[in-house]
RNA sequence: GCCGGAGUGGCGGAAUUGGCAGACGCGCACGACUCAAACUCGUGUUCCUAACGGAGUGUGGGUUCGACCCCCACCUCCGGCACCA
């Protein structure tokens, strides 16, 4: 009797087997040309999401097909350990974030493996392990020693409810909430550590070499935000330097009066004695807007008068300084010209507040300008005029004209401005990689011998939720010898923003037990760069453009090496929950993969999630259409059982075209798709190519041909469902392990169709098909559609005007 | 508002990039097997029409012998950014 098709009796099997066997084991093998296949590591929450699944096993499919083509692929994994659930988990539910941690760890390890991925399991990293921080530590200092990171004392912006810094990618919307708890932002002032990625701003514009996502490229180039203007220096009554950068330097005549940032350092200073009332309630109020949840509607211009006047340097005209919170302190140096003839913005507070507009910019053929009756700024490049010396400039030449005549009379320069800011590391939390900084007193910040890494996480810890640093308050933990003079000192209680950690996990996995370095140069040399990435596009300005950055600086330190760290980026989409919203618990919609593989098995599950959706794309969760791929591994499953001790029969021959054909055709198929992360159109094509098998089987099983189809079809379904085509490859004799197979070769002669159907078109519409031979030659397949009655009938006897023959395709009479 | 991506049967989705629209599945209908149901297998399944035929890939126009595909204008949905000077 054969074997039913149970995929618990089988799965569990086999990875017992390819672990004792270690299958998926990835070493260094010159002779072989390597793939660092890699794909965005888990946090450990808890449970493996389906999202996990359809993020992974995708990329486990392409990294083993890639293994099939002979390269030696790398497919690590590992947990991104430290971040602020588990420290939230503490204080809920006093469990030490560390147990809390590491026993989702331990749930996750297993669930993972129910996946049949190729993990290599002895290069799993785990970012909160003492032997992957000391290194975070490591690095951290390189970046001190190399003059990247430094302290500053900076308004943050700050989570009440995780009390925490916050990076500015992590606050969220109009209203500023906390990515992680929805709680409004607020501000505070705190001394923190800073990387100086700004030094890299230009670097991160440059994509060349890289295949990565025009959405992932757009969204970073907007992220660093790079403008050319001017930077501009005006001066108060009072004669205070008041700088401000431009886009428009050639709209300088044009600037009736400026605005600051409620913020900016001059506002005291300029404000006079009888506007001090009104501007200090006016900085209060922006001061607390972070607070409320601003309207996104709320685009009416606010602001107060200073009391005080600036000196346009070109003109030498007297403007009125306003303050405003359209102005952004954040952005260039917090204080604008303003020209409301040709910006929008000014526009609107110049008509709000009654204050003169001068158009300053035409063209030719355009009507003049009148700045006391236009109704909106006309953001255009265009001849300067109204402009003293430099009216008539042309459009051409007025930007650089400007420049010109401000740097030779000092008062300003051309100049790049980036809306990167520095990355600010520091979290006043326990659950991090710690800091591994010392303040003396005496010889100020210095770095801990890195003999003395890993500066460890205390356990013994109370979580007071104070808004400082657990580690503040641990009763010794703290106090430390300052290693220059031996004095009394304190460690810096923060630790590191976790994207630090994420930022060089690439390169752990390379040698996650390695102790003279945080990698392995041996390994590194090998396998870096990574080939291909894959992960969620929301990580886009946040961890892909820190890792490139890490990248970048420790080439420059010396220790890695090349130009980006990830050659080929791709971006899967989201499967939300069956309502088609985001999976959450508190919506109660989230899909457990655990009862879908109890249910259907892992290749199952694997598979219909290729099937199912478009990977870039994402949907809602559904199972209608799981039994299909249930079914299609059934009739699989069935039909090589049947094929093993089967016989041809007297008509096999007849069938030898159409099984070869189909097997050669799919090979061609699947490469391509599965190169291009088409995951969907593979599956159909092993159903296609099942399908031709079963129906052939009846004459062909048996036959050579057919076993050859059979033998390829088990190969090319062994990325996909790694399990059951092992278990096939036992029954039909092949030995242990598919998985240590080449791909099947593709013959095009073989996968070229003998016949064709030859589509008769009339004027465009299809009229009638014929089944002829492939080869046929333009002259005949014209003669037959001029001798095809359909034809004939819609030309209703006129002469054909025009005949197209598309070669092994149609013909389209027109007339 | 700006920048990306996408709109195709009842549903998920195909279409060699300008050449048979709807592959592969789900669902549904009918049939076979069964006492019966499920499973399985077979047949059919874009819409309108009794049929000949006609219409049809978000909408309207255009280019072309021929358009889901290219061009112009617009609508809707998803993602990101949002007073960036």
């Amino acid at each position: 009797m054969k074997p039913q098709y149970i995929p618990q009796n089988i799965e569990p099997k086999w990875q017992e087997i390819w672990e004792n066997e270690k299958l998926y084991r990835s070493e260094i093998d010159h002779s072989k040309e390597k793939y660092y296949a890699l794909t965005m590591l888990p946090y450990p929450s808890g449970n493996l999401h389906i999202g996990h699944w359809y993020a992974m096993t995708p990329s486990d499919a392409r990294a083993r097909y890639m293994r099939m083509q002979g390269k030696n692929v790398l497919f690590p994994m590992g947990f991104d350990a430290f971040g602020l659930p588990a420290e939230n988990a503490a204080i809920k539910r006093n469990l030490h974030p560390k147990d809390w941690t590491y026993d989702n760890i331990a749930n996750m390890q297993k669930q993972l493996r129910s996946m049949g991925a190729m993990f290599d399991w002895e290069r799993e990293a785990i970012s909160a392990d003492p032997k992957f921080y000391t290194w975070t530590e490591w690095f951290f200092i390189q970046l001190f020693k190399n003059d990247l990171a430094y302290r500053a004392k900076k308004a943050v912006d700050w989570c009440p409810h995780c009390n925490t810094t916050l990076a500015r990618e992590q606050v969220w919307g109009v209203d500023r909430h906390c990515e992680r708890c929805d709680t409004p932002v607020i501000k505070k002032e705190l001394e923190q550590w800073f990387f100086k990625i700004t030094n890299y701003a230009d670097e991160l514009l440059s994509f060349e070499g890289m295949d990565w996502p025009e959405q992932v490229r757009s969204m970073q180039t907007n992220w660093v935000g790079k403008s050319h203007g001017a930077s501009v220096k005006f001066y108060t009554e009072l004669g205070d330097e008041l700088e401000v950068f431009t886009t428009r330097p050639d709209t300088l005549w044009g600037a009736t009066f400026m605005v600051l940032a409620p913020e900016h350092p001059l506002v005291n200073t300029l404000t006079t004695a009888d506007q001090k009332e009104a501007v200090e309630a006016y900085k209060l109020a922006a001061s607390k807007q972070t607070d409320i949840e601003r309207e996104a509607t709320t685009k009416e211009k606010t602001g107060v008068f200073t009391g005080g006047y600036a000196i346009n340097p070109v003109n030498d005209e007297k403007i009125p300084v306003w303050i405003a919170d359209y102005v952004l302190m954040g952005y260039g140096t917090g204080a604008i010209m303003a020209v409301p003839a040709h910006d929008q913005r000014d526009f609107e507070f110049a008509r709000k507040f009654g204050l003169a507009v001068r158009p300053v910019v035409t063209q030719a053929g355009m009507e003049a300008l009148d700045g006391d009756t236009m109704e909106e700024a006309v953001a255009i490049y265009g001849d300067m005029i109204n402009s003293g010396e430099l009216t008539g400039t042309p459009q051409a030449d007025a930007v650089a004209t400007t420049i010109k005549y401000l740097e030779e009379r000092n008062v300003g320069q051309g100049t790049v401005n980036y809306r990167l800011r520095d990355w600010l590391i520091s979290r006043q939390r326990y659950w991090g990689s710690p800091i591994p900084m010392i303040h003396c007193s005496v010889c100020g910040v210095v770095p801990v011998p890195e003999a003395d890494l890993p500066v460890l996480l205390p356990d013994d810890i109370e979580w007071t939720p104070t808004g400082e640093s657990p580690l503040k308050l641990h009763p010794t933990w703290k106090h430390v010898d300052c290693p220059e003079c031996g004095g009394k000192a304190e460690r810096d209680t923060d630790t590191m923003d976790t994207f630090m950690c994420s930022s060089w996990y690439h390169l752990r996995y390379l040698s996650p037990d390695y102790d003279k370095g945080p990698f392995d140069p041996k390994e590194g040399d090998y396998w870096m760069p990574v080939d291909t990435y894959t992960g969620g596009a929301e990580h886009a300005t946040m961890h892909l453009i820190y890792t490139r950055f890490f990248h970048k600086a420790f080439r420059d330190i010396g220790i890695t090496s090349g130009p980006e760290p990830m050659v080929q980026l791709r971006n899967q989409g989201q499967i939300l929950g069956p309502d088609g919203q985001r999976m959450s618990k508190s919506r109660g919609n989230v899909v457990d993969p655990d009862k879908q593989v109890d249910m259907y098995g892992a290749d199952c599950v694997r598979a219909y999630l290729m099937f199912g959706y478009r990977w870039r794309e994402g949907g809602p969760w559904s199972d209608d259409n799981i039994t299909g791929v249930s079914r299609w591994l059934q009739r699989a499953w069935t039909m090589v059982h049947d094929s093993v001790d089967a016989e041809a029969g007297p008509n096999a021959a007849k069938r030898l075209r159409d099984i070869e054909r189909k097997q050669h055709q799919t090979i061609a198929r699947i490469s391509k798709d599965i190169e291009n992360f088409e995951f969907n159109t593979i599956i159909s094509a092993l159903m296609e190519f099942t399908n031709v098998l079963i129906d052939a089987s009846k004459d062909a099983a048996g036959s050579d041909a057919f076993n050859a189809a059979v033998h390829d079809l088990i190969l090319m379904m062994a990325p996909v469902t790694p399990h059951i085509a092992e278990e096939l490859w036992n029954v039909i004799g092949g030995g242990f392990s598919v998985h240590q197979q080449l791909w099947p070769t593709y013959d095009a002669e073989k996968a070229k169709n003998d016949e064709i159907t030859l589509v008769l078109q009339h004027n465009g519409k299809t009229r009638d098909k014929l089944t002829v031979p492939a080869d046929i030659s333009k002259e005949d397949a014209e003669k037959l559609a001029l001798a095809n009655e359909s034809i004939i009938k819609f030309l209703d006897g006129r002469e054909p005007k025009k005949v197209i023959v598309v070669p092994g395709r149609l013909v389209n009479v027109v007339g």
